[in-house]
DNA sequence: CGGGCAATCTAGTCACTGTCAAGTTCCTGG
DNA sequence: CCAGGAACTTGACAGTGACTAGATTGCCCG
């Protein structure tokens, strides 16, 4: 099939983004190449321009992609707890999109599409906070937020850096992660 | 002095490590250029390539350096949770160092001064986790470690992206710190 | 059926980058 | 005083992102 290649790729947006996650996943945001990518792609080295503009308009892409996809993920999210196990499962299952969100000097921050997106995740993982019996609103409502978000995403950072290899041996990040809420978060829940 | 530049510049190895520096503070990593921070320093664009050899060897230089500026402050703690404050405190005062330091795609993994750097820091903090009492040495203690990097590194991580301002309001982050440390951990020191 | 139009892609250019090889200047040790 | 090496310069090459003008294609509307 694919005669000799058509004039028209079919859908160069998405395998330019796929493949760019290939390559983010495997050697970081800064190894990605618009040219590298056309050439993946099979089409000249100016095509993806017009679909991201930008090298900064494909990765502001991505990000926004991914705030969609965790928006889903916490959104399905039965508890607090329950929400940082998906935080975490969601870094590892895409890792590409993880790094590229939280690398602010690699997007354009005032694009609608990203903010809409990271809003929306950001509202789910509040609602998640709030949605523990204790803090419900206390003073130290937003901290308890922080606290929870800064656990699960320093734990997935140091996932995706290598950090936790040693400590962890080979056992699941996961039902490490959930270990982790349970020693912290045990005889916390009615401190006042 | 200094008639009209001499041959040598100097000290160009800090030159250029200090302009590097202030070029990832202010725009991240994959904004520093060889040829940039060379006419920063007024020399020749090639110049810095004697003192690091590579890009790459720049930025393992810097998280080397890192590694033993956070061990030094980590040697220094009483007890974890001053651990804690510290590693948030430095990430704040070394946001650059901290960046490049958990970047592993832009390093030289192999470095000799990198490594040694990196086991002197990780020893210093696995030091703080075994010097609280009751996590001495439990089949929990590498897990209780793993708990208290993830919410350090995580906070540090938020602050620097810029995903804390909304939250914390002005407030000073080491306090606020400081106050989750004590949400969590308050009763999780006689466990078991 | 077919003209025209917009989306899509090609091809060429420019300024910039990292890296290499070969020179030049300076300092130091013998 | 003078070899030799370290620090730096100069020049060149390939690869990059961004931009432009132009070619090709599919498709809508008459």
């Amino acid at each position: 099939m694919s005669p000799q290649r058509p004039y028209h790729h079919g859908d160069l947006r998405r395998a330019v983004l796929s493949a760019a996650l290939d390559v983010i996943a495997a050697e970081g945001p800064s190894a990605v190449s618009l040219r590298d990518l056309a050439r993946r792609a099979g089409v000249s080295h100016a095509a993806p321009a017009h679909h991201f503009k930008d090298r900064t308009g494909l990765l502001t892409a991505i990000a926004a992609e991914g705030y969609a996809m965790l928006a889903t993920a916490l959104d399905e999210a039965k508890d607090l707890r329950d929400a940082g196990v998906r935080y975490v499962r969601f870094a590892r299952e895409h890792p590409a999109h993880f790094q590229v969100m939280f690398a602010p000097e690699l997007l354009r921050e005032n694009d609608l599409e990203l903010t809409t997106a990271r809003a929306l995740a950001g509202k789910h993982l509040r609602d998640a906070v709030a949605a523990v019996p204790s803090s419900g609103r206390g003073p130290d409502a937003r901290l308890a937020g922080v606290a929870a978000w800064s656990l699960a995403h320093g734990f997935a950072t140091l996932l995706l850096s290598h950090n936790l290899e040693g400590p962890m041996g080979d056992r699941d990040p996961e039902e490490v992660f959930r270990t982790l809420t349970g020693m912290l978060f045990a005889r916390t829940s009615g401190s006042d």
